[in-house]
DNA sequence: AGACCGACTAACAATAAGCT
DNA sequence: AGCTTATTGTTAGTCGGTCT
């Protein structure tokens, strides 16, 4: 699209310059594209020297006016937000942008998938229709469709008939008093001799018995085994004439009885005790629907509009009434007793042919269940990426992302990534939304877009942050990223400017900002803690020493300890070292929560360690004390060991790790106060 | 209470391998 | 070559537990 509307607006060509790694010299092309055909043309090839390793350029050259700078500045930045593997640069005549790459990792390779039998349109099936190999509807579905094999065919191609043919109502065989269909099929048969005639009937007769209901086909299919079957017993030939003349003689006896059949129906599924005179009179109306010669082919369609009639008609004379819910409920045992015809489909090239054949196949297929399409044609960023990508355009203090599993629309698999850059430089007002659709910045109709509509949905005070009047985007040194990857994005208009509202999407998008934006809670909550942690602290700081200092010359004792009080004061886990002959660390959980530090010491010689609870490691002459206490609140742990006398007096220090900075307070100092 | 998540199973499509 | 069969991978559905 850039190619062709550089060549419209400057008439020049679009100049190519690419080079693979291994080649030393690079190819240069000049291209336009043919208008008329949609086909590239190549005007001018050659090789050509080119400083880069690898890589491709396009230059073009365009008309057009730059008013607009701001916002294609916006969508140079957001263009690096979302390819973290690119280097991103735009050179004006006053303004330099440049984003360096964020990470060496390409994206992930994408695999080509057919398309899927929701996903569809009429069009894009008639195209693929005429464009197949295929013969049968069953091995073009196949074939074409992605999550389509034997199963799933079968069940779309039932659809269809369903849709094409309709359904052949079936009624239930005479009852064995009445004049069944012998009789009838023998007095149909004329001239083939008695004996022959009469085994005929038996055989159709006994055929049809077999089954609970009989549809038309059915009586074909008994009509035409046992006109073989005869025909080769008796050497008679039973002609078509004679069969089609068997088969309307014994519809005719089976269909005698619609009205107590449909009567028995209706009264299966109206559950609730409707007027029997009202029932009946729908089963006589119902009934007189289905013309005696017919086939009693009703396509769904057809039956509601026959049942629609009946019902009506029984409501205005039978004074009953039959609601929707009634009529539904009849409608569906009707339908369920129609037996689906036995016609193959028609070949996929008379539905390629016919658009209103081709709607019902569409239609069969949108109604079928297909699992969902696979989601390896998709390529996320990465919540990694994500996060590097905003790091490399943002200067923040804090950045989260997340990358939600692939979900399924229609029949396109889509993933969504959210991403929320906090702090920092960030200026302090409503928080920014960036749109991505597979990678492409969403520039315009800010306002239409799902993305937009979801994050105003959130309730952002859960999360931390300012949201004025409890909704709408909200306020605060932020920036959130969405970014939606799909085999098709459901956009609003053609200009592909805003993501349409389909409610799976929006779920997705809902849920990735929340995982987002739930690290980011966690983080301002620690952030506003440890804020407070530190005012009390540096209050502490100034007081406590003056108090100290005061005590200590009232009372006329040295000074105090103000470290390790501190340390109480606030909560925080001490870690003492007293070396005495012995060496013994305390440690000391003031805080209300488990600590669980670990604990480093090096000394220079083998020290003895009484307990299991410590380790020692030998290294290159060196002892590795290594000890990890759990250690409740309020309470103190204490580990005791010995080293050689002639070790001399350490000059290990312990290491304190698990425990955060803030919340820590080694204390070492009666290491010189022992000793001396 | 409801949504979400992970573990597990069954079903099915896709593919490779084998057979007629 | 065309069909059937085994294998593999993916997904839907279910259950129980956890989080908000």
């Amino acid at each position: 699209a850039a190619v062709l509307y550089a060549q419209l607006t400057s008439g020049k060509p679009a100049k190519i310059t690419s080079r693979t790694q291994s080649s030393d010299q690079a190819q240069y092309f000049e291209l336009i594209v043919d208008t008329d055909t949609n086909e590239p043309e190549i005007s001018a090839e050659q090789a050509t020297e080119w400083d880069r390793p690898h890589g491709t350029r396009i230059e073009l050259e365009m008309e057009a006016n730059m008013r607009a700078r701001q916002q294609l500045h916006e969508y140079i930045r957001n263009t690096a937000v979302v390819n973290p593997h690119a280097r991103v640069e735009l050179r004006e005549p006053e303004t330099h942008l440049k984003y360096a790459r964020a990470t060496d990792q390409l994206p992930a390779e994408t695999e080509e998938i057919r398309p899927h039998p929701h996903g569809v349109e009429l069009g894009t099936l008639i195209k693929m229709a005429e464009e197949t190999d295929s013969y049968s509807v069953s091995g073009f579905l196949q074939g074409e469709f992605t999550r389509v094999g034997q199963k799933t065919a079968e069940s779309i191609v039932d659809g269809f008939r369903d849709r094409h043919y309709g359904r052949a109502m079936s009624w239930r065989p005479p009852a064995d008093h009445d004049p069944g269909v012998a009789p009838a099929v023998e007095e149909a048969v004329a001239n083939k001799g008695a004996e022959a005639t009469a085994d005929f009937a038996e055989r159709v007769t006994d055929q049809l018995g077999e089954s609970e209901r009989i549809a038309h086909h059915h009586v074909e299919a008994a009509v035409e085994a046992a006109g073989d079957a005869v025909q080769t017993e008796y050497g008679t030939t039973f002609g078509a004439t004679v069969r089609e003349n068997a088969v309307a003689a014994a519809w005719e006896r089976v269909t005698a009885e619609r009205e107590s059949d449909l009567y028995v129906l209706i009264d299966a599924a109206t559950t609730t005790r409707k007027d029997d005179a009202a029932i009946q009179g729908l089963a006589e109306r119902l009934a007189a629907k289905f013309d005696p010669g017919d086939r009693h082919r009703v396509t769904h369609g057809r039956l509601q509009e026959y049942l629609d009639r009946a019902a009506d008609m029984t409501e205005d004379r039978d004074d009953a009434t039959f609601g929707d819910t009634a009529r539904e409920n009849v409608l569906e045992e009707l339908w369920g007793a129609a037996d689906r015809v036995p016609d193959d489909p028609p070949q996929v090239r008379a539905i390629a042919e016919d658009r209103d054949t081709a709607s019902e196949l569409l239609e069969a297929m949108r109604a079928a269940d297909v699992i969902a399409p696979p989601t390896n044609c998709l390529a996320p960023i990465t919540d990694e990426l994500v996060e590097a990508g905003l790091q490399k355009v943002y200067d923040a203090d804090f950045y989260a992302a997340a990358t939600r599993d692939a979900a399924v629309h229609g029949g396109d698999p889509f993933i969504v990534e959210a991403g929320i850059a906090y702090g920092g430089e960030l200026e302090e007002r409503t928080a920014d939304v960036l749109r991505f659709a597979n990678r492409v910045p969403l520039v315009y109709q800010r306002g239409a877009c799902a993305t937009t509509d979801v994050i105003k949905g959130i309730g952002w005070r859960n999360y931390e942050l300012d949201q004025p009047g409890g909704s709408g985007l909200p306020t605060g040194p932020a920036v959130v990223m969405v970014h939606v990857a799909s085999t098709n994005v459901p956009f609003t208009s053609e200009s592909k400017d805003a993501i349409a509202n389909v409610p799976e999407i929006e779920h997705e998008i809902e849920l990735a900002v929340r995982e987002a934006a739930r690290e980011l809670k966690s983080y301002l909550k620690e952030r506003r803690s440890r804020q407070q942690r530190r005012q009390k602290q540096d209050k502490l700081a100034t007081i406590l020493p003056a108090m100290a200092e005061k005590l200590a010359a009232v009372t006329g004792r040295g000074e105090l300890d103000i470290d390790a009080t501190l340390g109480r004061i606030m909560g925080d886990v001490l870690v003492t070292r007293e070396q005495n002959g012995s060496v013994r660390l305390t440690v000391e959980n003031n805080a209300d929560t488990n600590a669980e530090p670990e604990l480093t010491e090096i000394v220079a010689a083998e020290p003895t360690v009484e307990t299991d609870a410590a380790t020692v490691v030998e290294m290159d002459d060196e002892w590795f004390i290594r000890w990890a206490p759990t250690v409740g609140p309020g309470e103190r742990a204490t580990l005791t060991y010995d080293l050689p006398t002639d070790a001399g007096d350490g000059a290990a220090t312990v290491s304190v790790e698990g425990i955060d900075e803030q919340q820590l307070t080694i204390d070492t100092e009666r290491e010189t106060d022992t000793t001396r």
